[in-house]
DNA sequence: GTGAAAAACCGCTTATCAGTCGGTTTTTTG
DNA sequence: CAAAAAACCGACTGATAAGCGGTTTTTCAC
């Protein structure tokens, strides 16, 4: 009788440091195989070749990079960008913490913001009023 | 001559999820001990008191908690908010995956944006022009 | 075709960490 | 002082990333 135990990670989509490693390698150049992967990680830390196949594979499981056989080898490239995932992580973190209350992700949001300056802030006040704007559009 | 073993979680301040249910109860109600905790817990999860203890005392190592000597037993409050740690998990989060330019920061902003409606756009829009005045007074 | 080379595939090991709890010691208080 | 409660300690479990060796399959050059 032994009790059912909680899921021990409540953040499904981290990555550990080799997975982001490839992910960085793929987002620099698309259509990489498993050797040349390894050749471009940092010599400190080049894996074995079938330490980069599994770590493809579980990859290729979570669904982030695809693979298509060119002549005897897998060519892998992400299928998410770098600014997908990061929109998908925090998401995740958002969707984690938040209590309801908007404030509370919006007061992170700034505080996150703080650490912006001008122009980025002037940015993202564009990109809100585009948001905006489109959300009138649907409402008509 | 075993191989370094490269670190296998990217962002520090994950939590479990008994983890994060013991942040909830304390954020609800600030001094408790940790039998008061195991108590406030879904009944179909309720762990054992050394379970609670020993999940308190990883909550303190890693300064989510504080606590004081209260009689015989420990109280424990939380010692960051919740939208202090949305915050912070945020910023590891942009800290991992971004690139230098802040356009890949903005767009994940508003990916995430996009499942807000026009009030909280509003809002953060108003947040952002406050912030910005903050930062023009810093450059008189 | 055949054989060498390269990659896939398989399965095992290790490390780390959250969760789990029993047993022992210490502290508190009636 | 004795009972009760909590701290403290140490062990085990389960999950998952990392890591790699050995075997099979595929490819290609000769």
């Amino acid at each position: 009788m032994t009790k059912r135990r909680s899921s021990s990670n409540v953040l499904p989509n981290t990555l550990g440091e080799l997975e982001l490693g490839v992910m960085e390698a793929l987002w620099d150049a698309p259509h990489l195989d498993a050797k040349s992967i390894c050749d471009r990680m940092p010599a400190f830390r080049k894996p074995n070749l079938s330490t980069m196949q599994s770590t493809l594979e579980r990859l290729y499981r979570k669904g982030l990079v695809d693979r298509e056989k060119r002549g005897h080898a897998y060519h892998y490239f992400a299928c998410v960008s770098r600014s997908n995932l990061l929109g998908r992580m925090m998401g995740e973190v958002i969707h984690l913490l938040h209590d309801g209350r908007l404030e509370t992700i919006l007061s992170s949001f700034v505080s996150v913001a703080a650490d912006m300056d001008e122009t980025s802030l002037a940015e993202l006040e564009a990109l809100i009023a585009m948001k905006k704007q489109e959300l009138e559009g649907r409402n008509d």
